[in-house]
DNA sequence: ATTTAATGTCGTATAATTGCGACATACTAC
DNA sequence: GTAGTATGTCGCAATTATACGACATTAAAT
């Protein structure tokens, strides 16, 4: 019935969608994890802490990389990835504002009636 | 999560890959701003608003409120959604200790030899 | 009671994600 | 050179997400 495609999506909610589609799968969530927690950035080792195979965490990193995220480095045979913190600190901020921004009025009462 | 190994990855992990999926999409994230820019809880007044069709953005809705981000109070024709702030209050310091966790040692240094 | 309006659900078509084996590539070691 | 190792890419199958029209349901209005 109703009509109005009248605003598309702004460049802020499709970034913010972009990163956290990134962030929708738990093999990448300890991916990160996983990087932040060694001192030194570790390779295929990576693969051999998760439970999936090898071939498909090659593709999960892919995916980190592609939003730089993570950077990967080809040292010799191995290839070494590491944090984008840089980057990493600025999505903090998007998502802290985001959440600032839906958390700062109390729209609903627990049992209110807001309507 | 498909063919989804997620049970090999921890509790935290999966948590915050479901809310993550839940924001990977910028209806999704739009409909989360709507709803926190309006005093009142609006209910298909958010389909008029998106570029989507009513049925499209009723699953939208219903994912939201699968994860309990927000929630639906019939008001005899319409539907009331509002957001559920105190589950994105702790959303939100899942996320921070995610990111704080990730951005806390400059593992790579910008063009840096960490390996 | 009949009409109108607001919502949700169902079915379905198309696209994207996920996972992995098989193959290709590139580098090291001998 | 040849052999072995570490990575990434390709192709395929199964699953899930996205989008929307058609139908069902419910409540207000007449």
């Amino acid at each position: 019935m109703t009509y109005a495609k009248t605003a598309a999506f702004t460049e802020e909610q499709q970034q913010l969608a972009r990163i956290a589609k990134a962030l929708a799968h738990p093999a990448r969530v300890a991916i990160i994890q996983l990087l932040a927690s060694k001192k030194t950035c570790i390779s295929g080792d990576i693969a051999a802490e998760l439970p999936l195979s090898r071939t498909t965490v090659s593709q999960h990193l892919q995916e980190l990389k592609a939003l730089d995220l993570i950077r990967g480095e080809i040292d010799g045979l191995t290839v070494c990835y590491c944090l984008n913190t840089e980057l990493l600190r600025q999505v903090h901020q998007q998502f802290t504002a985001f959440f600032v921004e839906s958390t700062a009025n109390e729209v609903c009462a627990p049992g209110g009636s807001c309507c």
